[in-house]
DNA sequence: GCGCCTATTGAAAAACTTTTACAATAAGGA
DNA sequence: TCCTTATTGTAAAAGTTTTTCAATAGGCGC
């Protein structure tokens, strides 16, 4: 299901700047800020308010339409959400973030943590930092 | 070795908000934030600058004295780092952060990310969520 | 397609968080 | 104890996020 439809079962309107900052998170490989959006699109020459940059993630993030990442530098960055599985793996050279399935790999690390902790898991939060292959070819050439 | 000694040896001295911030992070359970960590000396009638705080949190941070933990709500708490290890499930509940060692459990996952993304895995980001046995047990009675 | 209802927006201000500047203070070696 | 300078505290600045509220525009019914 498309994200207008969703918003729309949900009761929300499908809005210009709703517009914008899906369009926006769909063709970028790296995790925005609510700021970094914001700017992009004053400087596609948009009518844009950062308020509404982030009512609207804020209103995404609640409705799981878009994930959110943790960048090396410390600032929450959002992605589209696909399906099922949201882990990032990030790079450190050039923020690209890509996705990665590790749920069934995290099953026995739970049940792990359960036994030695005695907490009951909910849930957790879970990223990886690395460098991507294009950023690895980099610094290969010029070394 | 005794953070005290640490800071001198790496050159810094042993200030009066260095040894308030520590002991305060030393004598709690649950993540403190910058403010929380000012509000509390406060209380105590110390005469104490959020300023300081905040320079005391990240110093400690930059020589792994204290680790960052992240709370259920979004704030960035505070912790004493024990050698090793830095893995943290924090109680949705009351809060209370317990460390878990997982360290050779996220060895295959860290394997499986980098054969499935090309990425190199530098670092991770790894937190669960849950419940702690004293809240799980105070949720019982109550039902 | 038109009009109405109200969800949503944008601008401004408020609230909150973190950093910077700089003179006063105090840590700790000589 | 004295001296040097790292560190502090106050105040201000910078930055981020939230709140307020009148104006706007989405989308349902006709």
């Amino acid at each position: 299901m498309d994200w207008q439809k969703l918003l729309t079962q949900a009761g929300y309107r499908i809005s210009k700047p709703r517009k914008q900052v899906m369009q926006l998170l769909e063709n970028t490989q790296t995790p925005q800020t609510a700021l970094a959006i914001y700017q992009q699109l004053k400087a596609q020459g948009e009518r844009a308010s950062l308020v509404s940059v982030y009512r609207t993630l804020e209103l995404f993030a609640s409705l799981g339409l878009i994930s959110m990442v943790y960048e090396p530098e410390g600032s929450l960055g959002y992605l589209p959400a696909s399906a099922g599985h949201h882990h990032y793996i990030v790079c450190q050279v050039c923020h690209r973030a890509v996705e990665f399935n590790g749920t069934e790999d995290l099953d026995g690390l739970v049940h792990q943590v359960e036994s030695q902790t005695l907490f009951a898991v909910k849930d957790h939060l879970l990223q990886f930092f690395g460098v991507c292959p294009k950023c690895q070819n980099k610094s290969k050439e010029s070394a």
